[in-house]
Parts: structure tokens; C-alpha cells; sequence
DNA sequence: GTCTATACTTTGATAGAC
DNA sequence: GTCTATCAAAGTATAGAC
């Protein structure tokens, strides 16, 4: 069973992907939830800002499980990295260029306009720059290098999901993926000789 | 001299990196513009939308020559990469993490809401993978990975904006950058040689 | 706790004086 | 062409009945 207080988050994440942060209104909330105008206020006392905290925190994390499950079904870090854009490009797709990064538009509204529901993104996307650190020096990439890595390859994720959806073709998110496989695959230490590009 | 017209769609441009599409109010952008309401639906007959599609192409086109004379004002193309993300990063700093992309935050919000501003950000995009194409095309790299390669730096430049507006450090973009020029620098055929990686 | 009605502000847009 | 007054609709938020 879902709860309102769920459905209401649900509802606010997707309304947030197409539209962002100030072009979903509460009103449209509620009418997509299936919810009681006044239920917003009662689960979300801070209004439409604690609603926007709360939405990105946790699609933030959602899509971070997501990702993981992708790339940790691989047989190896580089195959990994080729499924997740692949996996992302069918999605979107499949959802009429619509289903990309949950919080990204959110992102740049709120960057300069918003200081707590940056600070919201900024440790979303730390979170994810984190997990993916930690698998890429689990491949056996030294910590810096990782860092720089899992920064690169998120940025390629989220440029590709951007030039897709303003071109309504996964091109761009291919070209994302193959220059991210490029770059992971000379990162990672060959398995015979422990140097890179082996 | 500047014109009531030039004043409004500068101004409009300022607004929308700042605060997006619907984040921005003609209330907002006349007063800051100091244009009489009515400037607006003089110049711009087609309301908010159409202000909004000329402010996307011409930004576009100006970020477009502004990146360019950096890239064609170095002594080769792997240096001229390094210089834009060293470039976005000093001018994002400067300006209190705001001066990024001038049509990002539009085109993730509009990209599923409205059409018409839609294509104006694919368009933008498109001029800038063919131009990037073209500079890369004259290094020597064939068309096809030309095109993949142009694509796969401008992403990697858009996503370090993104996530360095959010952290408020340029970290991110300067991840963004050394991973461009390892693509590049990757890709340009050697100058003694002629093959790859000389 | 659920739900409705409403207050107040701001939005994009228009009409019309000058 | 410039500028002001105003409209209808949508925004967030609150008060209060049940």
C-alpha cells in the first residue's frame, strides 16, 4: 500500500523531471497524486522548499541504487560502464526523452536561486561521485585518479542526457558512452602485466 | 548606444542563466532592463516564448564565438581544450558560480514542455558539435570520430558546469577538463608519424 | 489527520492613453 | 512607439470545518 506522503514524493520527482523545480506547481501536485491540497502542508510543514529537499535526496539516491545494480551485474568495470549508458539511452527512449537524470534540471534552477536545495543536489551528486570512486578503485585505479574518473563519467552521463533530450536522439548519449568506455578502459590496470593500457 | 530591444534580450540572457525559463519573469527582466512593460510585446510579439527563442540562439551563437576564438587563439587544439575548461572555470569563479552554459538550465526545462524553445536549444547544440566537428576534422581525426569526439567534450563541459554550480567549486570542471584533453590528445593523429598515440 | 475554501501574490498578456 | 493600468489565471500558503 502507498501511503500519500509516497505518492505525493513520487509524483512531485516526476512532475520535477519534466517540468523542474518552479515549473511544477503544488496544485498540479496534488491533482497527480490524488492527494488533498492540504496534505502537502501537513507531511511538509517547509512548504514547497522541504518538498524539493526531500524529492531530490531521495531520487538522488534511487538512481544511484539504480546505477549500481547496472554496473555491478557486469562481468567487468569497463562492460559495466557500457551498460549503464546503454541501459540510460533505452530508457529514454522508452519514455519519450523524459526519464534522464531525476535531478539535473533542478540542479541549475536552484544553483543560484536556492541555497538549501543546492546544497541538496551538491551532496547527491557528491554521493554519487563517492559510490563511483569507490568501484573504480576497487578496479584497482588509484584513489585520485578514480576521483577524477568517476567525475568525468558522471559529467559525460548527464552532457549526454542533456544533448539528447534537446535533440530527441540517443546519439549524443552514445558518443557519452563510448568516449566514457575510452576513458575507463585506459584507466584500469591490465590484468597481466598491472600497468595500464596493457 | 544600445537599443530598448538589445537591452532586453541581454538582460533576458543574464536572467535565464541565473534563474531558467520559467524562473524568469518580463516583470522582472523590464525592470532590470528599465523598458516599459509594454517594450516587451512591441519587439516581441509572441510573448515569453519568442523572447525566449531568440535569447536561446543568440547567446548560443555568442558562447559559440567566445569559445571558439579561445580554442583558435592556442598554438594546437589539445592546448586549445585545455584552455576553454581552464577558461569556463576562472569565469565561473569570478562570477559567483553563475556564468556557465547560457542555454543548459532552459533546455532541460523546456525539453519536454515546449517545442518550440526545444528545437532552438537541439539547434544550439547541433552548432556547436559541428563546429567542434569541423576544428577537429582539421586536426586530422576522420569525420566519424570527429563528430563522436566533438560530441563527448561539449557533454563533458556541460556536466562539469552542472555539478560545479551545484558543489560551488571547480573541481568537477576541472575533472571535466583533463578528461577532454585525454580524449583529444588520444584521438589527434601524431605529428611525426601520422598514426594515433605517436 | 483529511479535506475544502480562501487569502494574497505574481504570472503572462492586453487595452488604451499619450 | 512609449508607457500605464488592468485582466484572468496560476502560484504558494493558510484557516478552519469535519
Amino acid at each position: 500500500m502507498t501511503t500519500t506522503k509516497v505518492r505525493i514524493l513520487d509524483t512531485t520527482a516526476e512532475l520535477f523531471r519534466r517540468y523542474g523545480y518552479t515549473g511544477t506547481g503544488l496544485k498540479q501536485v496534488v491533482a497527480e497524486a490524488g492527494a488533498p491540497f492540504g496534505s502537502v502542508y501537513h507531511f511538509f510543514p517547509g512548504g514547497k522548499a522541504q518538498l524539493g529537499d526531500e524529492v531530490i535526496r531521495r531520487s538522488g539516491q534511487m538512481y544511484l541504487d539504480l546505477v549500481l545494480a547496472v554496473l555491478d551485474g557486469a562481468t567487468d568495470l569497463v562492460a559495466g560502464v557500457g551498460d549503464v549508458f546503454r541501459g540510460a539511452a533505452e530508457v529514454l527512449r522508452e519514455t519519450d526523452y523524459i526519464d534522464a537524470c531525476p535531478i539535473a534540471t533542478v540542479a541549475l534552477e536552484v544553483a543560484s536561486s536556492n541555497e538549501v536545495l543546492r546544497v541538496a543536489t551538491a551532496d547527491v551528486f557528491e554521493s554519487w561521485t563517492v559510490a563511483a570512486t569507490d568501484r573504480f578503485e576497487r578496479a584497482g585505479i588509484a584513489a585520485g585518479p578514480a576521483r577524477v574518473l568517476a567525475m568525468a563519467v558522471i559529467e559525460l552521463l548527464e552532457g549526454g542526457f542533456l544533448l539528447s533530450r534537446a535533440a530527441r536522439t540517443t546519439e549524443a548519449l552514445d558518443a557519452a558512452g563510448s568516449a566514457a568506455v575510452a576513458l575507463v578502459r585506459g584507466a584500469v590496470p591490465s590484468r597481466r602485466t598491472g600497468r595500464r593500457d596493457g
